[in-house]
DNA sequence: GTCTATAGTCGGATAGAC
DNA sequence: GTCTATCCGACTATAGAC
């Protein structure tokens, strides 16, 4: 059970994935230093060219490392989705309420996990100036989450899953729920919200689920 | 008209407020070096220390500009908004349509606009790691913006200004069109969208006018 | 008010002992 | 596989000429 018992070097690789996720997510890649990196994985400043090659091919393992986590935690109700998807029979209610598993999950990663804490900011920055890395990230699990989404959209809405449209609402049903995480210190600010355990987690999947059902609903009877 | 003829100096200070926008935004306050702020804004090195006493104030001149553009730029449809809160003669039609105004401005500044491709970032930061400049931010700027919005959703829905899901509500309206910049190479990927201008700002406007309006619809006769 | 020169600190990567 | 010592480049801020 001591920090590094059994072995030494045997996870000081992953140990400073953890602390380069943390890192990078926290300060950027040019802010933050090997010798961070290195303290907080509890290792020595050279393990990183030695394990890695260098800073930046330690970034990229990181990167790796959250698309992998991602695709992990959504693969159950995704996987679900891709198949009612498939499923002629699938009716309306079914298809959302399996919209409602995927959102939920999302929401319980993005938003609710402690680790989405650590590395939120590594994808936020990943978003807005993209590098080598946005690549695994988004082939390694976005590009799965956002076409199952548009793919329940389309299916519920009667549209075709390649319609602009459709990609619209998917990203602004996306954005309900994200807004929590970018927004952050401003949701604090207004509701009180030091964290999102608990209620407070339940309070946001419950809306997006409630909004979406509202979302796809065609205008029937009511005039706006 | 060349870059720097009457009198020099005169707005060397406004040309480093310009430039560390850009800077701080894109790579970060600790990642941002003084000689990329000099040189981007056309001034020695030395003139940081000089006119601001130092990069960390000049970071927080730079928040209070955003703010201040954020708040001129808002102005017109927040004075409006609040003013109809206030008249209780104000119907259900015209709050929804003022709403519209407001979310409108807000996505033509936040995610349409040249200026805000400059300093998003900036803003995205200080919302995931909060420091005195959120303080600039909020005062300034987005507790206005937040209060009109939450204001409109609770007339229009009949509920109370400060009832949290009155909060989530207006949370939930400014992520479907802030996901647009905080997720901009998904969307990039997704629709092929590499900047924001003409129809794209306007699907995206009424995307969110839709949606508002349905989202602050009571399910009447609408089972879910 | 703006510049050059420089002081003092800290960055990433490597060499070589163990 | 991990460490210490060290090179060399880049950083912020200051001093002082103009």
């Amino acid at each position: 059970m001591n920090e590094r018992a059994p072995g030494r070097g045997d996870d000081t690789r992953s140990r400073l994935i953890e602390a380069a996720l943390a890192v990078f997510s926290e300060r950027g890649y040019a802010a933050a230093t090997t010798r961070d990196l290195a303290s907080r994985a509890g290792a020595n400043v050279a393990a990183i060219p030695y394990h890695f090659g260098g800073k930046k091919a330690l970034y990229l393992a990181a990167a790796a490392h959250v698309a992998d986590r991602i695709a992990t935690h959504m693969a159950g109700p995704v996987g679900d989705a891709m198949e009612m998807i498939g499923d002629p029979a699938a009716d309306r209610s079914r298809l959302l309420a399996q919209l409602g598993e995927v959102t939920d999950a999302m929401a319980t990663l993005m938003v609710g996990s402690d680790e989405a804490e650590t590395w939120a900011g590594f994808i936020q920055r990943e978003q807005a100036h993209p590098t080598e890395a946005f690549d695994l990230l988004y082939e390694g699990a976005m590009k799965n989450v956002t076409r199952t989404i548009a793919g329940l959209c389309a299916r519920i809405s009667g549209r075709q899953p390649d319609d602009p449209d459709v990609a619209m609402d998917m990203f602004g049903i996306m954005g309900q729920l994200l807004v929590f995480r970018t927004s952050r210190a401003a949701v604090q600010r207004r509701l009180g919200w030091d964290d999102y355990r608990g209620d407070r987690l339940a309070a946001i999947q419950a809306m997006v689920r409630r909004n979406t059902a509202r979302l796809l609903t065609p205008d029937d009877g009511a005039r706006s």
